[in-house]
RNA sequence: GUCCCCAUAGCUCAGCUGGAUAGAGCAACAGCCUUCUAAGCUGUAGGUCAAACGUUCGAAUCGUUUUGGGGACGCCA
């Protein structure tokens, strides 16, 4: 298959030289046009260059035309004001369908990255409770962004940054012994800044069954690690019910252990100062508006400077490249990470953080803040369980990161039209149906006879398929691929309710109908197969 | 006060490396099943792209300002 777009800009740029426009091929824009008469796509090369050369955009045009010749076009049109359209042979279209039914599920694929290796760190969720719906967010979109990457050639490894040292664990072990203390009959007041949801009382007493009654004082070593270990054995449990898969869980009390801290400190020495017993890093010096703490005066760090640390670490891993996924609560923190890697020696694109934004959750057009079974904030399970895992992904991922989600409960249950996920399975069911009805047929992949709107409009929106995962992929924005899907939908359920596929009394057009079915289906499954979502075969 | 995100149809959202008449789904209305899955299709209606100014042959798209909404600004993580 040719790729057309890249063709005519090639064939744009020759043409334009003799003009004495030298134009890059970055500088040619070539679009899908939207309405038929434009033919299949335009450029506006002849607007945009013309007075560089003091003619009118139009007398450019015309003069331009007559050096389009090309083989895989079938005429060139100059339009509106200096737009010219290219009208491309209907033999040049159909060659996506070949293609599609040689690579199947590598359709798509490219080699885009060359290998090199991002470490993308994503939910990270602290580990002294049960995660909610943010972190649902985070977890469906961090794994679909990292199938897209590595999609077209990029090595991902999936990373959790598990909080286990500092503050907050100090107080879940403290409020775990406290529960436990209180199992046994005490009169115990809970810490402040404690946790007190029920998962901490059943950590309680799965402690006392297992260790009975003979732990009289606050072992804190004992306890984080109890609470850690239980802590993140439900958060892993939960990411399963998600279909998320970690390649790598990074302790940070193991960053601590490993002396990374220290080994940071001393790379940063240059950059650091002291007031008022305090450890200061200047991180105005690269862009942040203010110094931050890594060390407070009472010797203990921030979170910041373990931070550092394990930001390091991963570098030091073999990583080309580090993509953290954020909520928007942390923008503040991307200035500051981002001068400290460049006080260590990094390029300024080494790290990329997606702050993602909020979600909410609504039902019979509603907010929904608490979960009906524990009356607490609703969690990644309680999603789960409502809506089903693909649901759960498609919804999420099918939106942009960087805008709120609304996500609406009773859509993503609906087993109708309405939901966008039924719709697009739906599509694949019947194609498969098809496939099934007709299989006698055979398949005739040259195309010849697909000539109607509805299958070229189908055939123009495969072949663009490769450059919407690319395009996807460097924005790392799965909802494009959400957005093509639906079109390509919509594109396959209009070719089926108008076009008759299998038709005995046309064997030729029904075979080559049949494999541009074929073509569509395989495209429906690679793309939800980026959602990490099984396309059906029956409905 | 500073910073980040956002504002497009009644609702949920696309479109934003500037381009021809601003799109989709839902909701509303009118049609389409004796033949491949009606969980579908076709059509009608619905808009001051928050506002103003600017850049440009051309602005929903770029810039400035204003308004409105959400969020962040710790020796918390």
């Amino acid at each position: 298959m040719i790729a057309i777009e890249s063709h005519l800009k090639q064939l744009l740029m020759n043409a334009l030289a003799p003009f004495g426009l030298k134009v890059t091929l970055d500088e040619i824009v070539i679009e899908k046009t939207k309405d038929p008469k434009f033919g299949d796509y335009a450029t506006n090369v002849c607007l945009k260059f013309a007075k560089n050369i003091s003619l009118k955009p139009i007398d450019l045009a015309k003069q331009l035309i007559n050096q389009l010749k090309d083989p895989h076009l079938q005429k060139v049109e100059v339009a509106g004001p200096g737009f010219l359209n290219f009208f491309v042979k209907t033999e040049t279209l159909t060659a996506v369908i070949q293609d599609i039914l040689r690579l199947n599920d590598q359709f798509g694929k490219s080699q885009l990255g060359q290998g090199k290796r991002i470490n993308l760190e994503f939910v990270s969720a602290n580990p002294t409770g049960p995660m909610h719906v943010a972190h649902a967010r985070a977890a469906a979109l961090g794994d679909v962004i990292a199938t897209l990457l590595t999609h077209v050639g990029y090595k991902v490894t999936r990373e959790f940054y598990v909080n286990d040292a500092g503050g907050q664990i100090r107080n879940l072990a403290l409020s775990i012994y406290m529960r436990y203390r209180e199992l046994l009959g005490d009169k115990v007041t809970l810490p402040e800044d404690g946790y007190f949801g029920k998962d901490i009382i059943e950590i309680a007493k799965e402690v006392r069954h297992q260790y009975g009654d003979k732990i009289v004082s606050f072992d804190e070593t004992f306890f984080k690690k109890i609470g850690v270990e239980k802590q993140l054995k439900r958060i892993q449990e939960d990411l399963i019910l998600m279909g998320v898969h970690f390649d790598v869980y990074r302790s940070e009390q193991d960053v601590r252990n490993e002396g990374h801290i220290e080994k940071t400190l001393k790379k940063l020495a240059p950059f650091l100062y002291q007031d008022q017993g305090a450890t200061y890093l200047k991180t105005t010096a690269y862009g942040d508006d203010k110094d931050r703490v890594l060390i407070k005066s009472d010797g203990q760090y921030t979170y910041f400077l373990p931070d550092i640390a394990y930001h390091q670490d991963k570098l030091s891993r073999n990583q080309d490249q580090l993509i953290d996924m954020l909520g928007p609560d942390h923008h503040g923190y991307i200035a500051r990470m981002k001068a400290a890697l460049a006080m260590l020696g990094y390029p300024a694109d080494t790290l990329e953080i997606l702050v993602m934004q909020l979600v909410t959750l609504t039902e019979n057009g509603v907010e929904v803040k608490m979960s009906k079974r524990t009356g607490k904030g609703i969690t990644l399970r309680d999603l789960v369980e409502e809506v089903g895992q693909d649901a759960a992904r498609y919804f999420i991922a099918a939106r942009s990161y960087h805008n709120p989600l609304e996500f609406d409960l009773d859509l993503a249950k609906t087993k109708t039209n309405v939901n966008p996920l039924y719709y697009a399975q739906y599509a694949h069911a019947r194609l498969q149906s098809l496939l099934e009805a007709g299989k006698d047929l055979g398949l005739d992949s040259s195309g010849s006879g697909l000539d109607s709107i509805e299958e070229l409009d189908l055939l123009k929106h495969l072949r663009l398929f490769p450059q919407v995962v690319n395009q996807a992929a460097q924005a790392r924005e799965t909802s494009i691929i959400a957005q093509y899907i639906q079109q390509l939908a919509s594109y396959t359920h209009s070719f089926y309710t108008i076009r008759r596929v299998i038709d005995r009394d046309q064997p030729k057009l029904s075979a080559a109908r049949l494999a541009l079915v074929k073509a569509s289906a395989q495209i429906l499954k690679n793309s939800l197969a980026i959602f990490g979502i099984d396309a059906l075969n029956k409905m």
